[in-house]
Formats: structure tokens, sequence, C-alpha cells
RNA sequence: GCGGGAUUCGUAUAGUGGUUCGUAUGCCAACCUUCCAAGUUGGAGAGACCGGUUCGAUUCCGGUAUCCCGCACCA
């Protein structure tokens, strides 16, 4: 198996269009990534599969897209306003942060409602060291939301945040499907989109950054019978991380997170950890949330959320089950997974073994030699029929065949079609599987039902 | 955010206080080439940014930005 590192991955990405650093002309902006052509049709493509297996495939999901601003008011419901705002503290000798309510518990005291003053009152009548043993200074909250305003007006009252996860989204929008559709539960919520986080020190290229996608389900149930859906959802994750995308089962792992780590109102939470080159760390998430967003949304918004049960009277605020995909990470997982090097007569070669529904290119179409103008025309004939019937096509007739192989190998193209002196004679092409360098002779319906196959 | 290191053509690198910043590869063009990075010729392309020292700075110094490694943070 060929192993990866991440600056080789970084390097082609860049070198080959698929993913450049976000304001690179005006030396960069951190945390932030811009995609290429190819990343960019990469990145659709895995969007696509996604979608069509957990919204379009079931016939009880409902895909939305709610707007990045939302009222502010959304915020203080979800507790993002109060959580997504860390408490810290400076140590004054290291100028070390440490997260306030942490050294509270570590030393015993419940932190839980109290305000950053009452906290760090608490630290000076305790007389809480650092854990290098000296004074801590002033308290601090390290914002992790983006604050902006709405209207001409910059003030409290205008304040809200771009937001910092897509689950809000779903869960105001909740009383909207039921009036619209009246889905019977179990009935899910589903969005792409695009969330803010002002990540104090984003990593590992696009694997942590403070712009980024996540693609998300809220699965609204009946709690009576909460683990056998849980379950189901985690089967269904399994089966797109292992059959959909075919990432090797040594490379997932499946975490249960313990209940110290688990949000107070969640009975069970699961990781999917990848082997990421280097690093070990989340890709996906499936999370029991019980009914504690919609409660909290009831309570602040003061409307009725309840969901009436069809031909009963029982009414009731459903739970949620929530299967979260980091798009980016995504990516990523599918790039280290299909990064290969081998060899073909002694010279290394290095191809993206992508399945043809993810390749950012599903074909590519060359004449033998360049320099004779009737192999040149059928081969654009070719071209223009196969990009006419496929769409992601791409020409090349820069320096030799040997050379475009390889080049399309590099960014993962499955098939790469040759026009050569034969194809003038009998109208058959070659057809090169990018995989194991083989070539088969047919025509150009042939070529197009071979295609099909993939 | 803290500590350490780094930043030179697209990529990977060399070297230098003073003439035109070298190489490989990639890229572009021409020629050549009858299937896996062949060859020839030509071409475009670089010292992150802002200051300071100096007659002169890509080189030395400071700041900023970005990246990498650790810590911390996040999930």
């Amino acid at each position: 198996m060929t192993k990866v590192n991440l600056e080789d991955l970084v390097s082609l990405c860049k070198r080959r269009g698929f993913i450049y650093q976000g304001s690179e002309l005006y030396g960069g902006l951190s945390g932030t990534w811009d995609w290429g052509p190819l990343g960019l049709s990469l990145k659709r493509n895995l969007t696509n599969l996604w979608w069509q297996k957990f919204v379009e495939e079931p016939d009880n999901m409902y895909g939305i897209e709610s707007s990045i601003l939302m009222n502010a008011k959304i915020w203080q419901a979800s507790g993002h306003e109060s959580t997504f705002h860390d408490p810290v503290i400076e140590d004054v000798k290291t100028k070390q942060h440490y997260r306030l309510d942490h050294l509270l518990a570590d030393n015993k005291v419940d932190p839980k409602g109290m305000s950053l003053e009452d906290m760090a009152n608490k630290i000076k009548e305790l007389k809480i060291k650092s854990p290098d043993g000296n004074e801590l200074g002033n308290p601090s909250r390290a914002g992790q939301m983006f604050k902006t305003n709405v209207g001409s007006v910059e003030d409290e009252s205008s304040l809200t945040y771009l937001r910092p996860e897509t689950a809000q989204g779903m869960f105001v929008n909740f009383r909207n499907i039921v009036d619209s559709y009246y889905p019977d539960i179990p009935f899910g919520i589903a969005q792409v989109g695009r969330n803010f986080r002002n990540e104090i020190s984003p990593r590992d290229f696009i694997f942590r950054s403070r712009e980024f996608e996540i693609m998300e389900l809220e699965y609204f149930i009946d709690p009576s019978n909460w683990e056998a859906d849980f379950d189901n959802l985690r089967l269904k994750m399994r089966e797109w991380f292992e059959k959909t995308l075919g990432l090797s089962k040594e490379n997932i792992k499946e975490v249960e997170i313990d209940k110290s780590d688990r949000a107070h109102y969640s009975d069970r939470t699961i990781d999917f950890n990848y082997k990421f080159p280097g690093r070990e760390d989340e890709l996906a998430g499936l999370a029991y949330r019980s009914d504690f967003d919609l409660s909290n949304h009831q309570k602040h918004s003061g409307k009725n959320l309840e969901y009436a049960e069809k031909g009963s009277n029982r009414k009731f605020l459903p739970h949620v089950i929530e299967p979260t995909f980091g798009l980016e990470r995504h990516v990523l997982a599918v790039l280290t997974e299909y990064y290969k090097e081998d060899e073909i007569n002694g010279e290394k070669r290095t191809y993206l073994a992508l399945p043809a529904n993810l390749a950012p290119v599903k074909v590519a179409v060359f004449p033998l030699l360049k320099n004779k103008p009737e192999l040149v025309k059928y081969a654009h004939d070719v071209y223009g029929t196969l990009k006419q019937k496929v769409g992601l096509a791409m020409w090349d007739d820069n320096g030799n065949i040997g050379k475009r192989y390889r080049r399309q190998d590099e960014i993962g193209t499955p098939y790469c079609v040759t026009v050569d002196f034969q194809s003038l004679e009998d109208k058959t092409v070659t057809l090169r599987n990018r995989d194991t360098t083989e070539q088969k002779r047919m025509t150009v319906n042939e070529v197009l039902a071979e295609l099909g196959k993939s």
C-alpha cells in the first residue's frame, strides 16, 4: 500500500489545480482555501453522491438550504452564544491561556451557569494557580463565532453571527416541513452548507479551516426505540464509507464517545475516524441529541413544536439522531485513500485511483501524434462526441502520448481514449485503463458503453 | 494564542552584501515522435510583505503575513 504524506498531497493539489491557499496573492488568509476546477469537480461529485444516498434514495428525507445569516436568538437558544465563546484566563508569567471552566472543574467547582466574572472571582477566592504554578491574570473569551451586523446600524440589536453549524437551520425549519408535508415519523431534514468558525489554529491543510462545508442530516424519531434508529443510521454510514466511497475498512474506525466527553443531553455519540496522513481523526459523527434542540427552540420561540401523531391523540417532541459529515475532510480522505504510486518501465508513476463517479475528469482524448492533421481532426470529432455524452471530458495534445497518460493519471482520470492511424481506417480507438494501464481497441460507441458502466 | 523552525520561477531545490539569481521538473511554441514522463531548438516564469542598516540588501536586522513542528484549543 502506498504511504501518503500530506506535503505530497498539498503539492499535487496545488500543481494540478485542485486546491489553493485562500487569498494567496496577498500572502494568504489562514484557515481559508480556494477550490480549483478539478478540486471543485471532485467536491461536487462527492456532494452529489451523498445527496443521492442520504436524501434522494430514501423516501422520507427532505432536503433544504437554510441561510447562513440567522436571527441571533437562534444562537442563544442553541447555546452557541454562551458555549462557543470559551472562557480563558492568562498565566501572567508564561502568557499561556487556559480554559477557565476547566481549571475550576479541576478544582472541584462546577462552572456551569457562572459568568466570566464569577469564574474569575472564584479563581481568586480559591487562590488557584496556573498549571505552571504562576498567578492568573484577566479572564477573556476566545470567540469562535464570526460576528457581523445586519442592516446599516452596527450595534447590539443588529448583531448576528455567521452560522457555526448547519444543524440549527434544520431545527428551525422543522415546523415548516411538518406543515408543508406532514411526514410520518421518522423522517429527516438534510442540508449541505457552509459553516464558519474562528478556529484558534486552523491546521493540517483542509482538515480544520475557518470556513468549511458540512453534509448533515437531522433524523426525527419517536424516542421509544431510538437504539434501533441509531443503529440503522450507523450501518448506513458504514455503507457510505465502504461501498459508496470505497474507503478501506482498516482506515475507518468507529469510536464510541465516552459519557464524560459527550454533550450532556446525548445518550450516545460515535465518531467515525479516518487514518489521514500522519494522524487519525474525525471524518464524520453520529449523535443522539434527544429532544434538546426542539425543546430549546420551543421554549425560546414560544411556538409549539410538538408533533401530533396521525390517528391518535398523542403529541410529542420528536427526538433527533444526527449524522454529520465534514465535506472537506471527505475530500481529504478520498485523496488519501486513492493516492497511489507504482512503477512503469522502472519509472515512478503517481496516480489517483479514484472511482469513476468521483473522478474530476471522466475521460481524456488525444491524437496519437500532434503533427498529423488527419489524426488531430478525427480525435477532435471523437472528443466532441464524448464530451457531449459524458460531460467531464478533457482534450490533450501536448508532448507525447506517455506524458499525457501520466498527466491524466495524476488527476485521477479513469480512462484515456487515443486516436491512431488505424482509427482513420476502421473507426476504432484505444481505451486505456488508468489502474491497469491496459488498452483495448473498440468503437466510440463501445467506449460510451464502457464509460456508462462505471 | 505560546515556543521553535521556515518562506527563492507552478513544483522541488542551489547559491550570493555588488554584472543578467543557477539547476531539475512542469508549462508554452516549433520540429521530431506510429502507445506509456524519449530527443532537439526557442520561450515565459522567482527571493512573501513593510521598514531599517548600507554607497548598494534576495542575502544582515526588526516587524507583519503565511506555512511546518510541538503545546494548547477544537470535534
